[in-house]
DNA sequence: TGGCAGGAATG
DNA sequence: CATTCC
DNA sequence: GCCA
């Protein structure tokens, strides 16, 4: 059983113990610290004499503890593992836009699962896919079923555009106020999210064929009716909340089917039905304008509604597929709902303004063909506004699920940018009353709220995080997206007709802007979310510390003592200890995965993020790695010395390059000073590189040094990584470089040039260790300062993790007078080294 | 409940 | 911005 | 996820 040490030799994340000098495990100093001077010192001694019984200890009893070690690291890598899946997972929800809650609950039941262990349930879930997606997906029917579908949301585009293209004449021939039509078309658009929601489970109880038979029973119905009534109150019903609900089953309808037979390319054909839906939107503005012209509003919807009843005829061809249910139908969703969902304040906040978002974005596309009648511009083209809209939005969406998937596609960028861009545009909109300008408008406006509508749910997802809250989170904002476009039009409405022409251009206006700001204010919020990296940094920790435990754990009580180890990961080691495994190790055997990340991750430059990616991708080995990825340049250099550089070198031969590029250095100016830090001159026996620090005693003669000692020392660097970091007064170096001797590998280096004012800060740092660092600067920001290579500075002020006040360097000429304004006592670089 | 080191280059 | 590295 |  080997350590698989998927932190090898890189870095991998803040591993390591508790980055604290103090307190740990109590002993004498109560951890009352930061008021008290002396205290620290104290801390001090105690904290070195752990360092050399774990030093020990490391050497005795090892067996148990390694192993639950390796498990808890393994644990820490399955733990991003299977969140990766469910986010890729997710970025399939993401394409069917507003038809999501199909997946929703089809998530649902995948992440049921009766405690909350979550995680691995995405991967679960993609592993029973691959099973069943031998037979028969993917080809034959599958594809009658995806034209089908797609035809099925050409039907659906009909709503809303044919709605607002009628609009016009509704209003004129029932004399009604515009509030109350603008109203049937509120209660349309909103039922038509709000009701997707709620049939999510009658999809999966009835299956799509019927939910879809149903659905175009219901519209045909509902146009039957608005044809034979004359009276609003009905058309509410009959062209508003029933129809909503009508199209929603084949909204939901459409992408269930589909997922019920395609695997392997689900993401592709679920982005074809999206175009659909734009299709449609397309087709039916004029489509719906001339019949109105033939046959007044009345007989374009009994039309219409004949037209759906084809919808009857596409649900005969929905037979169930081969992916439906089977493992899903055993177990039911879970009982509770929300609750856990809304202590997330950043999705609070973000359903808040997904309804500025949609208040604002609804208004403007249903009330395009008013404002364009009001300006003079005939019906027809009216009508052709809504399809050059609907056309720009088709040809958009597939690219935004294409680019969607790609990693470098910042999704909330982009939707942050797109949002505020309808804003702006949609302000603008106040000038265009011409035509042509009008025209250029819908295109724009089309385009931009294509990108932005798909990815609320989107970054949605990023928001909640939780796997078991997904589809709950989803259903919540399509509700937030069926109010608000139930109240903006609603509120817009109120405003008389008159009123609604001349100022519909305002109070968009107004909407976009309110909304901007709440936009940004929930991407702040969104950005820093960089998953779950604290856990990962917890059970880190909790690793390290385990690592480094002097006994076996007996109890499920010693394992919490360990500072680091807390409930849950107590709960774990004590599940190691006694059955020797974990659960969830065990099931999935991702091992062959791992230790391919592990692979990959050894090349420089190649973190875990980029090897999941490469790995879920197929590339697993370092050949697949020459052969498939794109690489860049650091990363191209990192393979070519892939084995040279994993190597640690000996104390010895670093002594040596040591030699080489002093006599070099000072060769171009004797004055210099080189220090060679890192594990070097912390004594260590083998060094992982050599870190070479340089400055020059008048204080100025570093400018532009670093150039002239790269040049100097030739062909000794045979390769650059990055070749120049470039901060105020220093500069770093990372390169490559080999001895001229026989049999030399090559061997990283870091050269560094510091100001001499620095150079105190900068020895501290680059002295190290990577962890002593960590504490030393974590101990500086609980008194109120901060710590870097460049200085120590007082009187940093910070709030909320940002700093307000960047605070005053103090003189730090020496190394001592760093420890001393911690408080603390000189320590040798030796016993730096934990 | 906030916080977990801090800073820089690269893509 | 995210990722990677020191 | 853990800790102060
Ligand atoms: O995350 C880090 C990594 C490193 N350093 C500092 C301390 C470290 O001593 C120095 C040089 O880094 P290097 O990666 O070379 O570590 P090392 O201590 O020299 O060990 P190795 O033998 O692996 O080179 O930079 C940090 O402050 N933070
Ligand atoms: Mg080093």
């Amino acid at each position: 059983m080997k350590l698989l040490t998927p932190s090898t030799s890189k870095q991998v994340e803040p591993a390591f113990l508790p980055p604290d000098f103090n307190a740990s495990s109590g002993e004498g100093s109560l951890s009352l610290s930061e008021s008290d001077n002396d205290i620290p010192e104290k801390k001090w001694k105690i904290s070195p004499e752990k360092w050399i019984c774990a030093k020990s200890s490391k050497v005795k009893h090892s067996n148990l503890n390694s192993i639950i070690t390796e498990k808890l690291e393994l644990l820490i890598l399955l733990q991003r593992m299977s969140k990766d899946s469910m986010t890729e997972e997710n970025n399939d929800c993401i394409k069917n836009l507003e038809l999501e809650t199909k997946q929703v609950s089809t998530d649902t039941k995948c992440v049921y699962c009766d405690d909350e262990e979550h995680g691995e349930h995405g991967s679960k879930k993609n592993t029973k896919c691959i099973n069943l997606s031998e037979d028969s997906t993917d080809s034959g029917y599958a594809w009658v079923i995806l034209v089908s579908a797609f035809f099925l949301e050409v039907l659906t585009g009909c709503s809303l555009t044919s709605f607002g293209i009628m609009m016009v004449d509704i209003i004129d021939s029932t004399e009604q106020r515009a509030s109350n039509i603008a109203f049937i078309g509120a209660l349309l658009s909103s039922f038509l999210g709000l009701s997707g929601v709620l049939l999510g489970p009658i999809v999966h109880r009835f299956g799509c064929r019927v939910v879809v038979f149903s659905g175009s029973l219901i519209l045909a119905l509902c146009c039957l009716t608005t044809f034979l009534v004359r009276n609003v109150i009905v058309y509410y019903f009959s062209m508003g909340i029933v129809s909503g609900v009508g199209y929603s089953c084949y909204q939901l309808g459409a992408p269930v089917a589909v997922s019920h037979w395609f695997q392997k390319k689900k993401a592709f054909s679920l982005s074809v039905i999206m175009t659909g839906i734009s299709v449609g939107s397309m087709l039916w503005g004029p489509i719906t304008r001339l019949l109105i012209n033939k046959y007044s509003w009345r007989g374009a919807v009994l039309i219409i509604g004949g037209l759906q009843l084809h919808g009857c005829l596409i649900a005969a061809i929905l037979k169930p597929g081969p992916l439906l249910s089977k493992s899903l139908l055993e177990k039911k969703r879970s009982s509770r709902f929300n609750k856990e969902i809304l202590k997330n304040k950043r999705f609070i906040i973000y359903c808040f303004s997904n309804f500025t978002l949609l208040y604002g974005h609804v208004v403007p596309f249903m009330m395009l063909p008013i404002k364009a009648e009001s300006n003079g511009i005939s019906k027809m083209n009216a009508a052709v506004l809504v399809a050059i809209m609907g056309a720009c939005s088709t040809t958009v969406r597939p690219l935004v699920g294409y680019l969607g998937d790609k990693a470098w596609f910042d999704k909330n960028f982009v939707f942050g940018i797109f949002s505020i861009l309808g804003g702006i545009l949609t302000s603008a909109s106040f000038y265009m009353r011409t035509y042509n300008l009008l025209i250029i408008y819908a295109c724009l406006f089309g385009m931009i709220s294509a990108t932005y509508i798909p990815l609320t749910l989107s970054v949605a997802v990023e928001i909640v995080k939780k796997p078991e809250f997904i589809a709950n989170g989803l259903a919540i904002i399509l509700t937030v997206h069926g109010l608000a476009t139930l109240v903006s039009i609603t509120a817009f409405g109120t405003l008389d007709y008159v009123q609604l022409k001349n100022n519909c251009e305002k109070d968009t206006v107004f909407q976009h802007f309110t909304q901007s700001v709440h936009i940004q204010n929930a991407l702040a919020t969104t950005y820093e979310s960089t998953g779950d990296r604290w856990r990962t940094f917890s059970y880190r920790k909790a690793a390290a510390a385990v690592k480094r435990y002097p006994r076996p754990i007996t109890s499920f009580e010693e394992a919490l003592a360990i500072p680091g180890v807390g409930e849950r990961v107590a709960n774990k080691i004590w599940e190691i200890v006694e059955t020797g495994g974990l659960r969830k190790l065990e099931e999935l055997s991702n091992q062959e995965d791992i230790k391919a990340i592990s692979t990959l991750s050894g090349i420089w430059g190649v973190g875990q993020t980029t090897a999941r990616q490469w790995v879920s991708q197929g590339i697993k080995t370092l050949e697949d790695v020459r052969n498939k990825a794109k690489l860049t340049r650091p990363q191209q250099i990192g393979l070519k010395h892939y084995d040279d550089l994993l190597e640690r070198m000996p104390r010895e031969e670093a002594g040596r390059i040591d030699d080489f590029v002093r006599e070099k250095c000072l060769g171009i100016d004797a004055d210099l000073v080189i220090l060679c830090c890192g594990s070097y001159r912390r004594g260590k026996e083998t060094c992982g590189d050599v870190d070479f620090l340089i400055t020059h005693p008048d204080g100025k003669s570093h400018h532009d040094l670093l150039p002239k000692i790269i040049k100097r020392l030739g062909s000794f660097l045979t390769d650059h990584l990055v070749s120049l970091q470039q901060k105020g007064g220093q500069s770093k170096y990372l390169g490559v470089c080999k001895l001229d001797e026989e049999g030399a590998k090559h061997r990283r280096i870091d050269i560094i040039t510091v100001p001499r004012d620095e150079y105190a800060c900068a020895i501290m740092y680059f002295t190290g260790s990577a962890h002593f660092n960590r504490s030393m600067r974590h101990l500086a920001g609980k008194m109120g300062m901060s710590l870097s290579e460049h200085s120590l500075n007082k009187g940093v002020v910070r709030k909320r993790g940002e700093k307000l006040n960047p605070g005053v360097p103090l003189p730090t000429p020496t190394e001592e007078s760093v420890f001393k304004h911690l408080g603390l006592k000189y320590l040798p670089p030796n016993e730096r080294d934990h």
